[in-house]
DNA sequence: GGCGTGGGTGTAATCGATTCCACGCCCCGT
DNA sequence: ACGGGGCGTGGAATCGATTACACCCACGCC
């Protein structure tokens, strides 16, 4: 592969001027100039990336550590970061942690070696030293979605009280009153987080979150399922079943599907993280939305302005409620689309 | 961030030691070595990966370009891809096409750029120059799911034909003698193939397809819809729609809804990849699974083998055909559940 | 006419590693 | 006792870029 000094020789030139030619600089004559783009093209010759990032100590490239790819929630959520990184010049390197702290630790510290500008994280957990160290050490860092607390790092993410608020509002008019929720890993803050938002909006309509009705998940699939056979053995089952993310509902449907059951006739689901399956599923779920591409896209911005010297501010977007059929219907015609 | 140099210092050797001491060269004695692992430990010491790469000409990293990371198929695809890569030591960066040709160039110029190790395609197109080129300079590639015909590079696939053709005896089995096709973009592989694996599996049920029952769709849930529509505007509509990938699938699916059709009663509706997401549908959708996981760990082996200096052949595995109830029922219990 | 100015250019240092080569030393065989 | 063969080590070249610095030359001004 052709080096910046083939590009020299060709055209009768010294690198540093090929370098100038290349960047732009303005001290190139025309002549010189127009010899170097010559020989460029004639040996399709492409700068060295890794060589430049040696000498420049910058890779313009993003670390996004993200806790399950296969959750399309952070599928999208990975799609709307490469977009606007790439709009702002920088690529985009993703690691995905599969819900497992020594993974995350194994993908940050890759992401590290190789000298990334910056860093973006939806932790899996609390945070192991080496996130720590490397948030005090000055890496330009931003979480997204979940974030880690006493940590002086930016968090972009969305709240959901109001969209939870919404929920519980719609599932008391169709006179539940005894829900329940499958809850995230309390090692995460939207694991712990919105357990308590639902608790609180229990409290609104005098309502109580007993601890038999918190089940404990692990956003996987799986747990949902399980959790959800639990709720089903007990002796006053729940009369609704709110999952904190689409995965676990997913396991639910399956659970309840198992017994013979119906959803919403014999329980009804929500969810939190919408996505577009759920439109198509057997009922549709209604589920609380985050503006997950906004999302993406402001953790980058920030992520950057860190990067290039700017201050960065932490984010919070508001989630909001989407009305299906899961929950039992009080309108002929609810149901919303999107 | 400490440098070689620094542990050099550190420890009261020279670099070469260290060097020698963190790539397990021999030649090193016991208390040097000692030294150096204390030093690199007490200064938090991590080799810059770029300045390695710079040396050795090696990034030990591959590219993976694939056509559409929200497409479920493609998301596990390149899980396993990564996973698999992961155990062989290397990294992966990964370039989501979005079904568009010059993104697909855009992402391979910056994989080379960054002189990854090897490269992973699953082409959105009949081939770039760009790729064509990368490919004939020698830089170790590997088609996963799709391929270039003409340019010698292996190629790791499913292979749908015998899928297809149980997929047509089940269909015809069923009653259903007018079978419609939404096919993928003409420019892939995929797109193509699968349309005459159909076509010749009809031919043994002395069916044929004719024209107006080939729909020309792009791989996306939007092109499925617009399809559907299509044919259910004929003056005779298909009884079966067979969408060639899941997205269109969905798209499909919405078409049929939205008229007040019912799937598998007014229309049969089956799909090219499978995903969880099929079990929970409304009704759930009979299609065709592609062995997802093993093709991405097949492609990596083989693209590794390239890279060490082995010889890499192509995979074709096969993919196999799962009942569920769109295209209606035989058997009271006929139903798969995987 | 001399000198300052600034544009165009090349030389060389530099980034952080790896690795070839040479050197010193010890040990062993003869 | 002396030569040879490792072994352990350091010096220095090298990878492919960027960039500070010095230099040359043409031009303009006084």
């Amino acid at each position: 592969m052709a080096s910046i000094k083939d590009v020299a020789a060709a055209a009768g030139v010294s690198v540093a001027t090929v370098s100038r030619v290349l960047n732009a600089h303005p001290s190139v004559s025309a002549d010189a100039r127009a010899r170097v783009l010559t020989a460029v093209e004639a040996l399709g010759y492409r700068p060295n990336a890794v060589a430049r990032s040696l000498r420049t100590d910058q890779t313009h490239t993003l670390g996004l550590v993200i806790s399950d790819v296969l959750n399309p929630y952070f599928t999208e959520l990975a799609r709307s970061v490469e977009e606007e990184a790439r709009a702002l010049g920088y690529s985009v390197i993703i690691g995905n942690a599969d819900e497992r702290p020594e993974l995350q630790d194994h993908h940050v510290r890759n992401l590290l070696d190789r000298r990334i500008d910056g860093l973006l994280v939806s932790p899996t957990d609390g945070g192991s030293p080496l996130m720590l160290d490397a948030a005090r050490a000055g890496t330009p860092m931003v979480f997204v979605d979940r974030w880690i607390p006493g940590v002086d790092v930016p968090v972009v993410r969305a709240d959901g009280r109001a969209a939870v608020r919404d929920l519980v509002a719609h599932l008391y008019a169709l006179g539940h009153r005894r829900l329940a929720i499958i809850a995230g890993p309390a090692a995460t803050t939207t694991g712990s987080e919105r357990v308590e938002a639902f608790r609180a909006a229990l409290a609104e309509y005098g309502l109580s979150l007993p601890d038999v009705y918190i089940g404990q998940g692990d956003f996987q699939a799986e747990s949902g399922r399980r959790v959800t056979e639990g709720f089903l053995d007990l002796p006053q089952p729940p009369e609704v079943v709110f999952a904190a993310d689409n995965l676990m509902a997913l396991g639910a449907l399956d659970a309840v599907r198992v017994r013979g059951l119906r959803v919403p006739d014999d329980i009804a689901l929500a969810a939190f993280d919408d996505i577009p399956w759920f439109v198509h599923t057997d009922p549709p779920i209604t589920a609380i939305a985050q503006p997950t591409g906004e999302l993406g896209r402001a953790a980058v911005r920030a992520l950057v302005d860190r990067i290039e010297g700017r201050a960065a501010a932490s984010v919070a977007l508001s989630a909001r409620l989407v009305v299906r059929r899961s929950c039992g219907e009080h309108l002929p015609r609810n149901r919303s689309t999107s």
